[in-house]
DNA sequence: ACCTGAACACCGTTCAAGT
DNA sequence: ACCTGAACACCGTTCAAGT
């Protein structure tokens, strides 16, 4: 009966490619990767399940255009900054958009992971060429350094996705590192000297302090024999 | 009738949470990740569906037993290495084996992308932090160089994984990067310079070469300041 | 204790039929 | 041209019933 009223307001606009779009960012944000239904969308669209498919071949283009939607947004959102910002700073500020837009949207992350440098993730990858260029590596090193930093960002994408859905619906991510260290802690001390080691680090590190700090370790790769 | 006979042959041995995964990796490297199926796998097996959920909870545990089984394998193969060689050396060796093991099982490098810092990767990530701390790095400093190299190891594999499942029906890994850097090259010059500029390194690139240089970008930043 | 396989509650996708 | 919604061919998972 909610869903009643709201078909009869919604159904002035037509559909289109970009309410579809939005109406499945919206499912994605609440009610997780798996929530994601060409039905659960079609209620929401007012229409039925067939009606999606003349705008959208099909679920895995309508993923892919989803991230694509999110990614563009947080890239036009943050990748301004101060034009006198080093190099560093702007690869900085770009992967933190990335990120940011993971945290926020964590089924990107999974979706980023999955995705071969098309195109949500090739204005990333121009973003980080461009100042690896402005950095001075020469010509036949920024390739290398460029796709570096793409893989380690969503290295990190695809583990924060991961470790979002494995807390999420238990409790509070405190609670959830908490476990973790934990269970870290209580390793075997013979085959698992180091991780027990570095417990008390993962109870008490810093999500974006921890991946700018990954950034700055690439960074001093590529800058260290100029 | 070919599933009869090997139904008969194969039905000695009871089933076994070991057979199962077994016959899951199977199934996996021939049909793919939407190859695994209860009902492919109790055929192969011989049984019901419902059989396998008596040694197995679900997909979910039945797809990180079997990553966890491919992992442990191929870092047994290759973990033990010259007893002399660097650290920096062992942590390429350690790499190495996980980028070969994706290489050989495509589905691996999705399934680790999607698994929290557990079972499967907690081998690696003691390996290369007992490295980290052979190459002198200090103690505040090891869990942050552990996680950069181990989330740089995840990123390229999800995305050698998703490359891998883009050109796996259509043709060769040659043609694939050929097309690829072939519409690189037709990007827009200007919003797109730097992506253009490297297209050519897209095409000749050695994953393996450019995994390690990636590698190797990290294991500069984290001995930079020695 | 372990296995069987029918049944349940879903999916993504297609397609004849409507406007 | 665009939408509708029933129907198809699947899924993962459960569970009464068997041995």
């Amino acid at each position: 009966m909610a869903s009643r009223t709201r078909r009869a307001e919604r159904r002035e606009e037509p559909l289109s490619r970009e309410r579809i779009v939005e109406a499945a960012i919206a499912l994605l944000d609440t009610a997780g990767e798996g929530g994601l239904t060409f039905r659960a969308l079609s209620e929401r669209l007012a229409t039925g399940p067939g009606a999606i498919y003349w705008h959208v071949t099909g679920k895995d283009e309508l993923l892919l255009a989803a991230a694509d939607a999110v990614v563009t947004g947080s890239m036009s959102a943050g990748a301004a900054g101060p034009a006198d910002a080093t190099p560093q700073d702007a690869i900085r500020a770009l992967a933190l958009g990335v990120f940011d837009a993971i945290d926020a949207h964590p089924w990107i992350g999974t979706q980023l992971a999955r995705t071969p440098a098309q195109s949500p993730l090739l204005r990333v990858f121009e973003g980080l060429g461009r100042q690896v260029r402005a950095l001075g590596v020469p010509h036949a090193a920024q390739f290398t350094a460029a796709s570096a930093l793409l893989n380690y960002i969503l290295g990190v994408g695809g583990q924060n996705a991961a470790n979002a859905r494995a807390h999420h619906p238990a409790g509070s991510r405190t609670e959830f590192l908490e476990t973790a260290a934990a269970a870290w802690a209580a390793l075997d001390p013979e085959e698992y000297a180091f991780t027990r080691d570095v417990a008390a680090q993962l109870r008490d590190h810093d999500d974006r302090v921890e991946f700018l700090a990954g950034i700055d370790l690439i960074l001093g790769g590529i800058t260290a024999d100029r």
